[in-house]
DNA sequence: CCACTTTCGAGAGCAGTGCTCTCGTCCGCC
DNA sequence: GGCGGACGAGAGCACTGCTCTCGAAAGTGG
């Protein structure tokens, strides 16, 4: 009974935190991270500014929770495609660039979301250590289909040009490896971590215009340019897949 | 006489303009655009915030000034290094790498000017017709690069993988050219494309710190990943530079 | 069952923002 | 030399994030 009552309180917390969030996420779909406002946020779930401070201590902390949402809502999405791919018995070029196609399609269709992720960093925003983790799922899901190829013998060597990455970086991308729990080889690490980025770089500037009135293919130079990554980190490319 | 006078309130106007510009480049350099106060920019040059719309109409107005500079600002870098590039005889591969290296050394130098160009963009924000110019100088030096590459009979075919371009995407890349006025195989102009896309992806990551905690040695990260992208669009790679 | 503590929401208020409007003033042209 | 347009200042509007105080609940221990 006591535990009833005290779950009373918190579930009410709970739920509450829960309105914010939403009516958070609502706001920043709709305008972007800049123009979202504690203050409309609280209007819109019936509380006074003030009060919404006993949930969320500031606006960044705000932005965070809703950060750490939009890392896991891609990484899920990636992961999601991944195990599809692998069902379905795809070879490992495919489900590279199905796994990139999901990203580029849950960007298209939550850019403020992702603008939030990768985009330019809120000025005084440090990310917290709980972060890395939702972080991580998407690139984690790239590095095990490498993984997977090489466990399956099927991974050439990264087709990388110029020379071999240093020893220092080969280190690291070991370390790396060792950190997510996935044994690949570390010249294949770094060059998920460069895809990952160049990923990341073909997708933004999609989103953030740089293409308006240059591309309108971007159907078609996405789904070149994500073959190409797969060749680069040593998948075969995918004959069949357009 | 006459024209002394006009001249006279002209200059001021000029002089303030460039003043005001100065101060909030200063102050966007220093905080980051999303921080810019028109009133604190006001108060710095010694006025009170209402003349300051006598130079520019709005916020995003002033924003716009300095993107078009802080695009002209990149682009005359990359220039500069490609001319010195060319003069010191350099091959191919490494003029690519020398632009990719002052690219990616301006945008740490000027991290909030970066993001501004190639981060998120301002939320109601379009692009003016004004800005296409400076924005292209940049992609426009590399394009060039794979252009006298291609004049003097040594670019390879490019390292894609995957299927080939679609001919819509082709096509595209075919008016680009001439619209740039660069004569290239379009085959080639739609890798440079893409590559111009992932050179700022990875600039932007390790910018916007996602690669913090993940990689140190980002000085060898970036010049692998910049002597791959050469690779890519066909330029052999350069096997002295490092 | 009754005190006591914690939790919560509301209100007022502070310092700041972009932007508009009005009102004198001074500069430069006819 | 007068007149129109450019200009700077000031007040004001509707916002923002955030703090502090205060009264009312809700839950806890005796």
């Amino acid at each position: 009974m006591v535990r009833q009552a005290r779950n009373a309180r918190e579930r009410a917390r709970g739920e509450l935190t829960a309105a914010i969030k939403d009516e958070a996420r609502r706001q920043l779909a709709a305008e972007g991270a800049s123009r979202l406002s504690l203050r409309a946020v609280a209007r819109e779930v019936g509380m006074v500014s003030s009060a919404l401070y006993r949930y969320f201590p500031s606006r960044d902390e705000l932005l965070t929770a809703l950060i750490i949402d939009a890392y896991d809502a891609v990484g899920a999405a990636a992961e999601r495609a991944l195990a599809e791919a692998e069902q379905a018995g795809e070879p490992f070029g495919a489900r590279w660039l199905a796994v990139c196609r999901t990203v580029r399609a849950w960007a298209l269709d939550h850019p403020h979301e992702y603008a939030l992720l990768y985009g330019t960093p809120v000025p005084g925003y440090a990310a917290p250590q709980t972060t890395t983790g939702p972080a991580s799922r998407m690139p984690s899901a790239l590095l095990r289909i490498v993984r997977d190829a090489h466990a399956a013998g099927e991974l050439r060597e990264p087709v990388s040009g110029g020379p071999a990455p240093t020893e220092e970086l080969l280190a690291q991308a070991e370390q790396l490896a060792v950190l997510l729990e996935i044994a690949v080889p570390a010249a294949a690490t770094v060059e998920v971590l460069i895809a990952w980025a160049q990923l990341s770089g073909l997708v933004s500037f999609e989103l953030f215009g740089q293409f308006h009135g240059v591309v309108d293919a971007r159907d078609a130079l996405f789904d070149h340019a994500a073959a190409g990554l797969a060749t680069r980190v040593g998948l075969a490319p995918s004959p069949g897949v357009r």
